[in-house]
DNA sequence: ACCGTAAGGTTAACACCGTTAGGTTAACGG
DNA sequence: CCGTTAACCTAACGGTGTTAACCTTACGGT
């Protein structure tokens, strides 16, 4: 075995994973056979198996490089913004909002049912961001912009809003539910994550809180 | 065409349905094929077709099903409570994070791929229980309970979160994150729940709010 | 120089899938 | 009594993931 005999190997193993991916972004997870892949390649559907282990070993292996692009897109996006900010927390719900939105065939994949069992998210690359977001949160509450609770709750707390927005958007596109049709001019769900900010920054009671 | 006749096919029509809906309970919806239902029945497989157009309208009724009976589970959760009272709202929210959790490959069905395209959620009986979320947030507002906001608006904010929370668990089981690891006795997707209220009541801001 | 080995690829086939075509049976209505 | 139709069957088609067996090609060690 030569250096040049690998780096063809690497390259054509890259181009399978390049031709699942964009057949899978193009017609969702369904679009996504051996055969399909095979093709665009350029190759019979078993050569695959010199490559992968199955079909979904390939998927996983999709996936994997999705939420590594995920996990860029959200730290670029809130970067941008001042260390210590609630802004920078906001920012980086709207990157997950926006990816989500923009790679929807991707984003299903990446939080599909193929993503259950032992392998889990933990043995995804960064976490999927979260280890971000809640050193985000920490240094929101550090510099006395978020008030001091589990930061690793409070990081809960803000995914599940808008990973929640995310797939109601996803599942129902959100529409027959009055505030929200996305064809009519109505709000759209990046609206919808701006009209939760007041919920979010001063709750919903009408007693005033306790702050510690 | 008799009475007796109808009655038979309503029955088997049923018990198809009832086939189907059991075998997607046990084995997700990969273990629902057309073959497997007509066994399960004691009929070929193009047997099925004289009562359903095809597999995806035999799924959408078992959907239909599900979503009913996820209504119907909603709603008897937050009648138990006093009316116009937040514990109500939460109630609603528990129920829903409960049912998810007991009827999983159910909930992943009725919030899966295949309900996207032109039959979404508005066709759905009683909107999956929205609008009575929105009643209760409604009543809750008027007896002074919770802040005046757009009722819409906070009835998607609850859901998102609750939502939000149901599909990061059934996603990554929230393992791998520090703070609710289900396995090992850590917090459940419940005490999740539970533990989110503070932030929902009174927000995260160290500002306080400026009531309206 | 040669032979063994292994990578990378092939075709053929298996078992399953959703679905269609066409035929058979039984019961009803005119 | 005949025609119609509901309800069901078997056979088959094209598709799927996957395995088995085989064929090149090119390298490395003796």
């Amino acid at each position: 075995m030569v250096k040049t005999a690998v780096t063809t190997s690497r390259e054509h193993e890259a181009a399978i994973l390049d031709a699942a991916s964009s057949l899978m972004a193009e017609g969702g997870v369904e679009a996504l056979s051996m055969r399909a892949v095979a093709e665009r390649v350029g190759v019979s559907a078993t050569a695959l198996y010199h490559y992968f282990e199955n079909k979904q070993d390939l998927v996983d292996r999709v996936v994997r490089l999705g939420f590594e692009r995920f996990g860029t897109y959200l730290r670029d996006a809130a970067q941008r913004h001042p260390e210590g900010s609630m802004e920078r927390v906001r920012a980086m719900g709207e990157a997950y909002l926006q990816f989500a939105l923009e790679n929807e065939a991707y984003f299903r994949v990446i939080f599909s049912i193929q993503l259950r069992g032992p392998r889990a998210l933990e043995e995804l690359p960064g976490g999927g961001g979260y280890p971000l977001l809640r050193q985000f949160v920490q240094d929101a509450m550090d510099a006395g912009s978020m008030r001091r609770f589990d930061p690793d709750l409070v990081a809960h707390y803000l995914w599940a809003t808008v990973h929640g927005i995310v797939t109601l958007a996803l599942a129902c596109r959100l529409r027959g539910c009055e505030a929200c049709e996305t064809d009519g001019g109505g709000a759209s769900p990046i609206d919808l994550f701006h009209a939760f900010d007041p919920f979010v920054r001063h709750g919903l009671s009408t007693e005033d809180a306790l702050l510690p």
